[in-house]
RNA sequence: GCCGAUGUAGCUCAGUGGUAGAGCAACUGAUUCGUAAUCAGUAGGUCGUCAGUUCGACUCUGACCCUCGGCUCCA
């Protein structure tokens, strides 16, 4: 056989040669440092056999390429590994410990276990210290393939395994990676040896996960690692992490005063305080406006409904248990809303609609409720009551494409004063396997999945499909923004429905006097108010632009007797609408000024002798660079500068 | 919902069976100060809830509740 190098040169090599084998017949200090191998571009280790004529390149520490797929897999073999020694050091057989699955995950690895007694987290630092060891052992790793019958026989103590063999097809090798005494079935790719793997990796916690992913299945015991090729790389890993604690919204809430749960009230029933509210409802203006400027109506509609409204919407079929349970009142049942779309409905068809009246645009900060399991609460974004910022247009077929568009530049603009930049489109498509989650109407489906596709093509907006991310009624174009953490969130969605309006019997009166079907889009601008809230929280770390925060002014008089002035200058603000308070405390002013910085109130306004002379200001003013100093600053200017940037959202 | 961890003053946390402590915040007094902590004093707790063990429980046991991490990456 031979193979391809990546200068196009052929190396001939015996057949069944490995990449450890290619290696070494170019050099031995190349066969040395190699620690993987690329095959025809895909990832293998030195131990696998090449296929015949493959384009080869050898994966070292200066040509690292994926490495860091395998040293994480292999490192989870580490740990598996080292597990099984811990408790045969606490005097457990070898086979009382068993496995799971162990694969690579972004940034490391994780392994599942099924274990004699539970490993707690305070165990991970000596688990950690084996595997080190067993890193300083260099041990090889070594392959080779076995046949099912005898697989089967050496995993017999091991339910996972023999489950997982089973599986596999009868007259195929199945795989297996040793290093020193411990063997795992694993199809690999993996380091050459124990000694290559980085030392840069931490376990960082302990959880339960249920066998394949099923909650009907036994739960094993998972522990998650973190791994890089460098220590400079995890440094700046767990640095990373630190920076989510520190912008975590639960966490600035509460030293913001923002908002916070009750026992007494109930988990994931949030109540808003001043500050939170404040935020909330300088977004709730500013999007409310915003849309009537578009021309949508917006409503007030009731928070329950008889469960009846759900059955023919088919909520009730999808989402019965999400919901919370019903309420019999008299001979009727009552549930709290999870969803908007069928009230508004009900307002569309309250009355006959002319086709020139329409797109009917209904909108409302619509309050739902959701019986969101217990495990899944979390601050803000996930709670059980949330207000939804949503909106239903009704057009003719005809309108759709302009619609679209609308509804897509209203979320940019809207983004744009938020001041997100990262964001991608979505398009969310059926599964056309998943007969159970979706309506069946090939028809409809292709008909509605062109006609977003059209929309973002006309848009020239760059998107992603995703089959099986649709509304069970209808595909939807949704926009993931990039949070400060770098994970993808969904705030906005632009849904295509042409099944509710059918459930619903919907029409409205066609130019020839025919009774015509209006399409329904369904539009969320700025999700809930409770997510948006958490998200701007962790998006600005709790340093929120002018117009939204809580507490915009502080005046801090130097001493007692420019407390007048100061007073004066905060009716004056408070006047013309700004959130502004005095410090008069007895603390020094470089104590104040330090509560106002941990308060992240963005405006500062120091007055003393000087100022108070010249009806001037010193300010001090938190920006993105950080922190800015203006002296000698005329009041009357600072004013209308303070009012005009909040005016303009600025 | 399931697995694991946690719950002590408004906040952050200490307290390994003998009636609970610190710092910050609050309150009182003194201080009147030029861009991130002035000093002194006072007050504040049915130690998540309920039961049990014990002469005695914040501490040990059990149940429940809240909160946190995970249950999405599949040999």
């Amino acid at each position: 056989m031979h193979v391809t190098l990546p200068d196009g040169k052929q190396l001939d090599l015996p057949d069944g040669a490995t990449a450890l084998d290619a290696a070494k017949a170019i050099g031995p200090r190349l066969a040395q440092d190699a620690l993987a191998a690329t095959a025809n571009g895909e990832l293998t280790d030195l131990m696998t056999p090449l296929p015949d004529g493959a384009r080869i390149t050898l994966v070292t520490k200066k040509n690292p390429g994926d490495a860091a797929a395998l040293f994480r897999h292999s490192l989870s073999h580490a740990l598996s590994m080292a597990v099984g020694e811990y408790y045969e050091a606490k005097g457990f057989p070898k086979e009382a410990v068993k496995r799971g699955v162990g694969p690579y995950i972004e940034n490391g690895f994780y392994q599942d276990f099924d274990l004699p007694e539970p490993l707690r987290e305070e165990d991970l630092p000596e688990i950690e210290k084996i595997m080190r060891d067993i890193i300083g052992r260099g041990l090889d790793i070594v392959r080779s393939d076995v046949g099912k019958q005898k697989a089967l026989e050496q995993f017999g103590y091991d339910p996972y395994k023999v489950e997982l063999i089973s599986e596999l097809p009868d007259d195929e090798p199945i795989t297996f990676y040793a290093q020193g005494d411990y063997v795992d079935l694993c199809r690999g790719p993996h380091f050459p040896n124990t000694g290559k793997l980085p030392q840069a990796f931490k376990l960082m916690s302990t959880s339960g996960a249920y066998w394949r992913g099923n909650e009907k299945n036994p739960i094993l015991q998972r522990v998650y690692g973190v791994a890089f090729a460098t220590q400079k790389e995890l440094d700046e890993y767990l640095r990373l992490l630190e920076e989510a604690k520190r912008r975590d919204h639960r966490r600035i809430g509460k030293e913001m005063d923002l908002f916070f749960t009750s026992e007494v009230i109930g988990p994931g029933l949030p109540l808003w305080l001043p500050g939170g509210a404040t935020i909330r409802r300088e977004l709730e203006r500013f999007v409310v406006d915003k849309e009537l400027a578009q021309g949508y109506q917006h409503v007030y509609t009731p928070i329950m409904a008889k469960s009846e409204l759900y059955k023919i919407s088919g909520h009730w079929d999808h989402y019965n248990e999400d919901m919370f349970p019903v309420m019999k009142m008299d001979e009727e049942e009552l549930v709290l809303r999870p969803m908007n779309c069928p009230h508004h409905i009900q307002i569309y068809s309250h009355k006959p609609h002319s086709y020139r009246e329409l797109p009917i645009k209904i909108a409302e900060l619509g309050m739902m409720h959701r019986y969101e399991q217990s495990g899944q609460l979390t601050g803000l974004s996930r709670v059980r009551e949330m207000t939804l910022n949503d909106a239903h247009i009704f057009c003719r077929p005809d309108q759709i494409q302009a619609e679209l568009r609308a509804a897509i530049e209203l979320i940019q603009d809207c983004y744009n004063v938020l001041g997100f930049t990262g964001f991608s489109y979505r398009l969310s498509l059926r599964d056309p396997n998943d007969t159970e989650k979706y309506f069946q109407d090939d028809e409809m489906w292709n008909s509605a999945e062109a006609q977003l596709r059209e929309g973002l093509g006309k848009m020239g907006l760059e998107f992603y499909e995703s089959p099986g991310d649709a509304a069970f009624y209808g595909p939807k174009v949704d926009i993931q923004v990039r949070s400060a953490l770098g994970k993808d969130e969904t705030l906005s969605t632009v849904q295509l429905d042409f099944l509710l309006p059918q459930k619903f019997e919907l029409e409205y009166v066609a130019e020839d006097g025919s009774r015509q079907r209006p399409v329904m889009i369904h539009r969320g601008l700025l999700s809930t108010m409770e997510r948006m809230t958490a998200f701007l929280i962790e998006q600005t770390a709790g340093n929120f632009p002018l117009w939204l925060a809580p507490r915009q002014v502080a005046i801090i008089p130097i001493a007692d007797r420019h407390n007048d002035y100061a007073w004066e200058l905060r009716n004056e603000l408070h006047a013309a609408g700004l959130r502004v308070e005095v410090d008069d405390s007895s603390n020094r002013m470089q104590a104040k000024v330090r509560e106002a910085e941990l308060s992240r109130i963005p405006f500062m306004l120091i007055v003393g002798d000087k100022e108070q002379e010249a009806r001037e200001v010193s300010l001090r003013e938190r920006t993105a660079e950080g922190t800015q100093e203006r002296k000698g600053v005329k009041f009357d200017d600072l004013k209308a500068e303070l009012v005009k940037r909040r005016d303009t959202r600025a």
